[in-house]
DNA sequence: GTCTATACTCCGATAGAC
DNA sequence: GTCTATCGGAGTATAGAC
């Protein structure tokens, strides 16, 4: 092998977690592997593994950055949309798909079901506060109960998922569908879906 | 090994299918494989090899029942929904998250990006054909163009798959979300889509 | 037309050297 | 803290017997 490979020498956690950000917006969840993270960075197989206790550790530790700068992302979006309180969560639909299209972690990482059983304080945390700030706009926008505001944000995200979803898979025209075209669009969906 | 295997003496090819289905449902595409399906009829894991030439060849003869059945699917709801054109299309995006969640085989088999590259007119042609109706109940329905026909579609798949999705990854509550529930929550999300 | 057996690749994970 | 080496398992696919 002409390669050769040498110490990191760095903070090999934090690359870790970036190299997995970088292999999911350009392979996806389906190809992800501790392997292929590695391979990246050019260390053996085996280093991650003093790092992280497998597969699910490592993927969770991207699921709570993942749903930090989700989050941050969403807030900042509905603070750009304006004083209007039914633009905002609108907003955070769009803020959605950029933020997916940009990184791979979208819902599908960060709410993975193998994840249910790796116990990780960190992550559960932030995915709770993601899910209070898209309530806590749906409540100033209009819903209700909480009842309607789960129901205000559930619709939401499955709007933003699909059209992300749709973009990963190449499902829309070459031309037709840059993050940004298809965040937009996503936005005028959300909209449609609030009442009144 | 006391589980004694035999000549599967049948329509292999059919039974390859119609397990795959079985298989997509329980299992979800990124645990799909050949080897699996095999394994779910008794049969060796060289017998799909007779019947195609590999994974996609498979999943494409997948695809293309997928594409015909959820066309008909789609088609008899559009029908049940009653006069309105603006019922329609709607009605659709029920009939999705139900076949769906029925059968494991959506837009991500279907228009699986691994498919691109694989011949097969038959699938080709009952996607198309999927599409064609899918457009004609836009148009029906209200669009001006073509263009709007388009997007009004993939705005509606949107919304489908992204319930569909979530409905998958359990992210709803155990309680709140049986098929039915959340193809009628597709439905009224897709209604308020439809201009005017 | 299906079998057994096998080659090859990849992954997750562990042991022990340095 | 990272390496090399390795194990066990799964998957795709092929060769040759029956």
């Amino acid at each position: 092998m002409s390669a050769q490979r040498a110490y990191h020498h760095g903070d090999l956690r934090a690359a870790l977690i970036a190299a997995s950000f970088d292999l999911l917006a350009e392979a996806g969840l389906q190809r992800f592997s501790v392997a292929a993270v590695a391979r990246r960075l050019q260390v053996s197989s085996a280093a991650p593994y003093r790092h992280f206790p497998g597969r699910g550790h490592l993927l969770s530790a991207v699921s709570a950055v993942a749903a930090r700068e989700l989050g941050a992302a969403i807030t900042a979006a509905a603070e750009a949309a304006g004083p209007d309180p039914s633009d905002r969560l609108p907003a955070a639909a769009g803020a959605y798909v950029r933020y997916v299209a940009r990184t791979g972690a979208g819902l599908p990482v960060i709410y993975a079901a193998e994840l249910y059983q790796v116990e990780d304080d960190a992550r559960r945390e932030h995915t709770r506060a993601l899910m209070t700030t898209m309530l806590d706009l749906a409540t100033a926008g209009g819903a209700r109960s909480h009842r309607e505001a789960v129901l205000l944000v559930e619709a939401t995200i499955a709007v933003a998922h699909g059209y992300t979803s749709l973009l990963a898979d190449g499902f829309f025209a070459r031309n037709a569908g840059t993050a940004d075209d298809i965040a937009a669009r996503a936005v005028e969906a959300a909209r449609a879906l609030i009442p009144g």
